[in-house]
DNA sequence: TTATTAAATTATAATCATTCTAAATAAAGA
DNA sequence: TCTTTATTTAGAATGATTATAATTTAATAA
């Protein structure tokens, strides 16, 4: 299990390895994704939270730092329905994107980390000639807890 | 292969048995989605489209159409990432969502009509407790066609 | 260390997709 | 046909995201 310090490290240096800048509002917005790692927060989610540590920060400059790590993959820019964008950290060690179960209950969105999709995909390549470089692959329906009244998640649909 | 006009009615029947009346406007709007079934409209495409026959129409009518169709599960309101929503047919005795493969050269989004995730899905229920009711697979790649040069879509980036 | 230069940030305005509102219209059933 | 209620229209409002112009800061080299 690789530190949060570390993780940062990494990040610091693809950013730089790429010719951008490190600074301080990107280390801060960086450290509260590390943080909040399973989260799937919102851009105002995470300028809340950077807001907190580093109150001069503007909500463009979370907008512009989520985009530069969506553009090095670091991060996933994701989309479950509601209106906002949601960040998903990319895990050190995965090349392809997790998938998630989304709850239609309670609306907790948990994540599988394993990669079930290496097989579909060679099929991809040989049925369609598509060249898969990426994935995304989310379940819809209900936990057993959440149907059987103990939601996971404190909301009005919790019993 | 079922017919437009057949399709139609079908849908036209499951908005009424809802309780919902059958309206012009929302004939027109099927309409149109019905024949740009692998389109991948946004509301504005599908308003525009809708206009050159039944210009009267207003912008929050087809939005409001769209979202009543998306709570029937006749559409499927999808969002690949650019700015808007888009529509996508329920292909008629497919209980779950088809597969895509979206084109990073081209932009182009393809289907896949084979249900190719009932075993995972049994997984996610052993592994998880999770009970799936429908899922999202995108594929992110290219097709070979694209990178040979001989895009599919006309667009700047085919040669 | 300081000077230089380009990139990044701030605060605010602008944009754009989508939703809401109030008045007018139309569908379905009696 | 009459009545009731949903639906549509047009335009305003909302809310997420992006662009702008002036200011500040990081990285590099003297």
């Amino acid at each position: 299990m690789i530190s949060v310090e570390e993780q940062l490290k990494s990040m610091k240096q693809q950013m730089i390895a790429k010719g951008y800048k490190s600074t301080v509002q990107r280390e801060a917005t960086m450290r509260v994704l590390l943080e909040h790692e399973r989260d799937h927060m919102s851009a105002e989610d995470v300028y809340m939270r950077v807001k907190e540590r580093f109150p001069e920060i503007g909500l463009a400059t979370v907008y512009r730092t989520l985009e530069l790590l969506t553009d090095l993959h670091l991060v996933e820019k994701m989309n479950f329905g509601d209106g906002v964008a949601r960040f998903d950290l990319r895990t050190e060690g995965h090349m392809h994107m997790h998938h998630h179960m989304i709850c239609s209950i309670c609306g907790e969105v948990e994540e599988i980390q394993d990669d079930w999709l290496t097989e579909l995909e060679q099929r991809v390549q040989q049925e369609y000639g598509f060249n898969v470089s990426d994935h995304r692959l989310d379940f819809i329906g209900t936990f057993s807890s959440c149907k059987h009244g103990d939601c996971r998640r404190h909301c009005e649909n919790a019993s």
